[in-house]
DNA sequence: GCCGTTTTCGGCCCGACTGTTTTCAGTCG
């Protein structure tokens, strides 16, 4: 069994320890192996392999037992046994907001409730409201967690979830009784997708600004309104929680909800191992015979007044909040060894961006005008080959006219921007392509995807990628595993061995940056650039509006680690045809 | 179930809000 494989299955038993009430501690045991294993870069089986599992900060014996014996034999015992003592829907009972584990077991063992339409049915029946510890309002509740679970359960890309966070900021910032505000949450660390949004505002006057949130244009459910903090559900589902800390404890409450959980977790321990306890709230000194007689020290924020401060008074750097992923940025800012990031005004250009040639709908004078309009010195358009015949995929003959087309656009002087003629040519289910080669020596470039055969295995699927990295024509990866974000899954490709084919071949990956792409994965960039791999932030555009898509693949190359050197797009016109030219 | 500069037991990040209760458990982030 592999890897991925593990991982779900130790993420099921997080799930059904829950519901049977188990040890929390314990519970938290599993959810860290998984994420040990998910966060882990060598090979499993090689570890596994040199006895090695057992030295894995936060694998224990028994986790080593459980996974070696997933891996080699592909079941588990325990895990069949646990599985088949619960009923499959009490885990879907979970996915409605306020029930947990306990909470589900209660009513299943009152009720034998075990599927959430007999749930419902018990709901409208009132039984529910009269077991110990539910009432009405608990039913109501439920009743409409189930009636939304669709809406309430989904999560929201990135580049949707700002558009609704912008206004309410502003809002937020405008109103006289707030100092300040941000937005925290997975919005600020620049998240592929959002589940909810999350604001912090510092005031020592909460109860205007609660009223004022709680009304805003939008808001179908109010689902908390306190003093310090008040939830709301936009229309579409999108929840939102606002905060309200008096000044001195803004930026305390800002890193904390700006997360993530396990950056807090390491900070938490950070504290502890210096001899304070970190909240949201402040400061506190631990001394250790003032917990035994349980005494109260005093929460301070030791002159604190921004999150720079706050990372210096722990010994680090200031962490930018894209990089709170508990991925050992900790120790880096300790050690002084954090990326100094690629910014928005690095980018000069960008590369993958379509025509109405095949399916965009703008003309090359049209996208050339955006660019310009964005500050951009140059612009790669790549159109579509003949085998994405949907997207009216160019044939060898009309891309030769395109070729002209561009070179006479850019000898006629119209435009500041230079173009760089490309094609986004078609990597066929056998990995050859899909354009004669003098066809794409009479390019500047190529950038090579797979549009067809998604259900290829993992070895034909890696193996033919990896032809159409060997060939020479390649000089840019795009959109490497072909997943659509809340849509569709990556397709089964060793990513591992594709990298390792691009570095050795000088072929660039594409950081796709429409908002329903961000492929290549952001995880994986560090490491992979570690090794020496190139980047470009390729917008896809389709229009001319998209193109500020490139921003959206910023924020990835920074959640990635990587630095302006890294990424083609700073380098100036000239540069990038050196880089072109000596790719040939 | 994991871990150890208080190391084989005892703690594990911490607090607000809700709905129920009448002092607190459960959920959430």
């Amino acid at each position: 069994m592999n890897k991925a494989d593990i991982i779900d299955i130790l993420e099921e038993i997080v799930v059904l320890l829950e519901l049977k009430g188990d040890n929390p501690f314990k519970i938290r045991a599993y959810a860290t192996g998984a994420r040990v294993l998910e966060t882990m870069e060598e090979d499993l089986g090689a570890i596994i392999d040199a006895g090695e599992l057992g030295s894995v900060k936060g694998i224990g014996s028994a986790l080593v037992d459980k996974i070696e014996t997933l891996y080699t034999t592909g079941e588990l015992e325990y895990y069949t046994d646990l599985r088949d003592s619960i009923a499959p829907g009490l885990i879907e009972m979970l996915e409605i907001p306020g029930l947990g584990g306990k909470k589900v077991k209660k009513i299943y063992d009152a009720l034998g409730v075990e599927s959430i339409d007999a749930l419902r049915a018990a709901c409208e029946a009132g039984e529910v409201a009269a077991i110990k510890g539910f009432g009405k309002k608990s039913e109501d509740k439920i009743l409409s967690g189930i009636a939304n679970r669709e809406a309430y359960a989904k999560r929201h890309h990135w580049w949707t979830a700002r558009a609704v966070a912008e206004p309410i900021l502003e809002g937020l910032r405008s109103l006289p009784e707030v100092e300040c505000a941000e937005a925290a949450g997975s919005l600020r660390r620049l998240r592929e997708t959002v589940g909810d949004l999350d604001f912090i505002a510092a005031s020592s006057d909460a109860q205007p600004i609660m009223d004022w949130f709680v009304t805003q244009v939008g808001v179908v459910e109010v689902t908390a309104h306190g003093q310090t903090k008040s939830s709301v559900r936009f229309e579409g589902g999108l929840q939102a929680d606002l905060r309200v800390v008096p000044a001195d404890q803004f930026p305390f409450a800002l890193h904390h909800f700006t997360g993530s959980k396990d950056h807090n977790v390491a900070m938490r321990q950070r504290a502890l191992a210096k001899g304070y306890s970190l909240s949201e709230w402040g400061l506190k000194e631990v001394r250790s015979e003032e917990l035994k007689d349980g005494s109260e020290v005093e929460i301070q924020g030791h002159g604190i007044t921004s999150e720079k401060q706050l990372f210096e008074f722990f010994g680090l750097e200031e962490i930018a909040p894209e990089l709170r992923e508990g991925l050992a940025e900790i120790e880096a800012a300790e050690s002084g060894k954090l990326p100094s990031l690629i910014e928005p005004s690095d980018i000069r250009g960008v590369f993958h961006n379509h025509t109405t040639a095949s399916d965009g709908r703008a003309t090359i004078e049209e996208m050339a005008a955006a660019a310009e309009a964005l500050g951009f010195d140059y612009l790669g358009l790549a159109d579509h080959s003949k085998a994405s015949f949907q997207a009216n995929g160019l044939s060898d003959e009309r891309v030769l006219k395109m070729v002209d087309a561009i070179r006479a656009f850019n000898e006629s002087g119209e435009s500041s921007v230079h173009i760089f003629s490309g094609i986004e040519c078609d990597i066929l289910p056998d990995g050859s392509l899909d354009l004669e080669d003098s066809t794409l020596e009479a390019l500047d470039y190529a950038v090579m995807s797979v549009h067809s055969s998604f259900s290829q295995s993992e070895q034909e699927m890696t193996a033919r990628v990896i032809r159409a990295i060997e060939h020479p024509a390649t000089m840019m990866l795009g959109h490497p595993t072909g997943r659509i974000l809340l849509r569709r899954e990556p397709y089964k490709i060793d990513l591992q061995k594709i990298i390792d084919a691009a570095i050795a071949n000088r072929v660039i990956i594409e950081i796709n940056a429409n908002p329903h792409r961000l492929d290549m994965d952001w995880r994986l960039w560090r490491g992979a650039a570690e090794r020496g791999l190139m980047c470009a932030i390729n917008p896809d555009a389709h229009n001319t509006q998209s193109l500020e898509f490139y921003l959206a693949g910023v924020n990835i190359a920074r959640k990635g680690w990587l630095v302006p050197e890294a990424v083609l797009n700073t380098r100036d016109c000239a540069g990038v045809a050196q880089w072109f030219a000596e790719r040939r």
